[in-house]
DNA sequence: GAAGTTCTGTGCGGTATCGAACATAGGGGT
DNA sequence: ACCCCTATGTTCGATACCGCACAGAACTTC
């Protein structure tokens, strides 16, 4: 697995190939995310793009009443920031640090340079845009039709992919603020999944015992993004070619 | 405002610069769009990409239980066929026609080599591509947290800004389907909107009385959109230089 | 103009989530 | 060991939407 702290842990930077890789290598700047910290700010101003590695970003939406909910979900097998390629340089979503880790940031400009090269970044980082339009629409589609049980187990199931382990620090009330939902109903959820035996929890501690219980009780809007994602991004076969890990998955 | 079949009647046609235009007009087919048409399928292949002019297009995600919702609708602001140029070639979702009316097409093969050569076109698409991002966040947000009343007035909104006059042509059966919510639901809130004096119902045919009344009963989501999508693109500016109408506007 | 079809209005009970208030309990700091 | 703060669990009525069933009304067809 190299280093503990590899670029290359990120799905994108592994997939590019190793000349594009090592012209960006020298700009890439490695960074802690801590949790909660907003990478960055409805409107606000863009200068690097983020690669999490061990981190997870949330981009939610905030409303004029405070209310938020979470429109996507970004760790080690996407990049934070598209409207720095798309044009717009900035949306009116936040970014918020989920999981805390590390991550490695590339500045705009350097971005913005490769990119116009039309070369496998520009190529990679369109994917995963698609990718992620994927997950928003899916999303949008889950909260007006499934229930709160099985939005909670989609977006455990979202997270622990994105995490090493089986466990996420997570408490009830960030979850509820994710999911755009109330405290009260994330206990209320995460009861059931602990009656029946699939999670464990304890004061932020979030621990999966069966998760193949959990995906069967999601609904199908897990399957499906899992699904476009693995299509879009089939970075398996990069990193057997970096001498990563594992062949195997599902 | 030119002839009835202009292909710059599409505001991103308009924008571009003469020469990338005089690239792409050999190619640009016009095509009746009718009511109900699936211009792609889920996971189906994309032959074309779209630039409607006087027709709507929604884009809707059917669930495996039949249940959809919209996520996002598309007029003479934009184009259908994303995917087509951010490389996925599909996506999951499935694009109908809401508004009959025409529209220019363009072969994936002519598209996919101008993207490539980085100009104008692959500016606003990308852009165009940012906005529909936007767009689709918002719509998962509203899900999530807008009563029904304030969701019909922002979709009467956004068709209403697709197309000529104020009246749209969409039956309540109709609509509920795009909101993905019950037929009923519908009947209760357009009676909302008729007591009020904001519409005028009757068997497919709305007519709009009272736009602003409409901006002001909707929720916050229509405003963030239209104002995102005219900072990203700014067709006015590209339709002052073809002679086309307003500055007007708000 | 009669019959049929489509679109709209309405009434029911059922359920999930909301909003608010309160009870308990683990865990860290001093 | 104590206190306090944060996290979790539980209750209540209120509300919005669902699913279903059916009535009426307006176009279409013949």
């Amino acid at each position: 697995m190299a280093s503990p702290h590899d670029p290359r842990q990120n799905h994108l930077l592994a997939a590019l190939p190793a000349s594009d890789y090592a012209r960006l290598l020298p700009d890439l700047e490695l960074i802690a995310m801590p949790l909660g910290w907003a990478v960055y700010e409805s409107g606000g101003h863009m200068g690097f793009l983020y690669f999490p590695t061990t981190s997870i970003v949330s981009l939610l939406y905030v409303m004029e009443n405070g209310a938020a909910a979470e429109i996507a979900l970004t760790g080690n097998d996407g990049l934070v920031g598209v409207s720095l390629f798309m044009g717009g340089e900035s949306t009116p979503s936040r970014a918020v640090v989920q999981s805390s880790g590390s991550c490695y940031r590339l500045p705009a400009r350097t971005l913005k340079k490769e990119f116009a090269l039309g070369g496998a970044l520009q190529h990679l980082a369109l994917r995963y845009t698609q990718a992620l339009i994927t997950q928003m629409a899916q999303t949008a589609v889950c909260n007006r039709h499934h229930a709160l049980d099985q939005q909670l187990c989609r977006w455990l199931l979202l997270s622990l992919d994105r995490l090493a382990g089986d466990e996420l620090l997570m408490t009830q009330e960030l979850i509820a603020n994710m999911l755009g939902v109330r405290r009260e109903g994330v206990t209320e959820a995460a009861g059931h999944l602990q009656e029946a035996g699939l999670i464990r929890y304890s004061r932020g501690h979030i621990k999966v015992l069966d998760r193949s219980g959990l995906e069967k009780r999601a609904c199908e809007c897990y399957a499906v993004v899992k699904k476009e994602m693995d299509r879009l991004l089939p970075y398996e076969v990069s990193r057997l070619l970096t001498g990563g890990a594992s062949h195997a998955a599902h």
